[in-house]
DNA sequence: CGTTCATGTCTACACTCGTAGACTTCACTT
DNA sequence: AAGTGAAGTCTACGAGTGTAGACATGAACG
């Protein structure tokens, strides 16, 4: 671990990541401030005196993790496993040129590679997840979740209710994502990998295709 | 409120469904067993006294709750205080004779129904998604989720995966009433209702048919 | 060099949490 | 009516929470 003295931007970034994966691992309420601090390397009053409290961190992580992953080189978004849960490398204007039939495919080729046993990727499905019982982080991720993946996710889809229905897709990811990874279902953890993707692609080819 | 003078079948019955709403609606985390005595007219001390401890309640309340049937359109579905209605009618046999396509119909307009912005139908999905952060939580419903309903959505389904399939569904319930209620996204809140129920009868329909 | 001010720490407060042990109170039996 | 055991309460502890305010520190600048 490097020493980073005094360094505010460096500190500040270290405390969000930390955040992130606190957030993500044990929820709004699991986590401490205590323990983000100390991931840091930093005391707990100094995540207060960076982000206000623990509900703008919270706010900041949120935005972070569900806002779209960065084209940008230079940025490596999140050291701490937190990456954002969209397919690896089709952007907005090349997913609607590749056959609806195909997204949906690929979409639930990542969910279930991402969900399987064996993978530990902490990503914003977990944090909403982990988090969504507490109604003021509820607040906060209802409004991330608006303002970033719900349009993203929207425009990728073209006809009418673009809206309803990826947020219906949305759904059917979350809740899978649920009883795979956090409650750990042993009919889906164990289930065949290719059947998977093959149910999954066919339930989201509903509101996926026109 | 009426006296119950120290029955004790009947106060820990109180606890219980004290338990049950006070679990649904603020989590295992948010919810407190001086809380849940309070409710239930009892000391917090009682609880721990009748129940060993938090841990073991919630226990009970998720064995409780999982137990009757949770989405089929037939029941209630514990609005607050479940009621353990004994039915000795042969309702898997009964249902497998509906309709494949009915079934997922039925399911997905009473899952639209109870998370309709008005109603506040709680129930063992917000049990669950209000929990699941905390591990011993998750651990629990987990095996609850095995013991009860998993086996029983795929009871009322045929041919090969009957289990995977039921649990598919199962996701698309869970996330649905996530990003509805829980979350409360708009674009589901606001859907049209003869219009959601199509597209999840659709889903439902690729796990629900053979 | 010494001053300065952002950067970071320490102590402490005012809670809430789950729960353990000792105590009290009531309903029922004899 | 007295006694008894179950039913219920009281006090308290130890740990943990978020955060407010006062204090220390060190790197950059005159």
């Amino acid at each position: 671990m490097e020493k980073r003295s005094r360094n505010a931007a460096a500190t500040r970034q270290a405390i969000l990541e930390s955040a992130m994966t606190a957030f993500t691992k044990r929820g709004y309420d699991g986590a401490g401030v205590r323990e983000i601090a100390t991931d840091a390397g930093v005391t707990a009053m100094l995540v207060n005196r960076y982000f206000g409290s623990k509900e703008e961190l919270f706010a900041e992580v949120v935005d972070t993790m569900l806002a779209p992953p960065t084209m940008v080189p230079g940025e490596s978004g999140a050291s701490g496993g937190a990456e954002a849960a969209s397919e690896p490398e089709t952007r907005d204007e090349s997913r609607k040129r590749v056959a609806s039939r195909e997204l949906a495919r690929e979409t639930a080729k990542a969910l279930a590679a991402r969900t399987a046993p064996g993978a530990d990727h902490l990503g914003p499905f977990e944090l909403m997840l982990r988090s969504a019982a507490n109604p003021r982080a509820a607040e906060i991720l209802r409004a991330g979740i608006e303002r970033h993946v719900g349009a993203r996710f929207a425009d990728a889809l073209e006809g009418p209710g673009t809206h309803e229905r990826a947020e219906l897709g949305l759904a059917l990811l979350a809740g899978v994502w649920l009883l795979r990874t956090v409650i750990g279902t042993p009919a889906l953890r164990e289930a065949d990998s290719a059947l998977l993707v093959e149910q999954l692609t066919s339930m989201l080819s509903v509101v996926v295709e026109q």
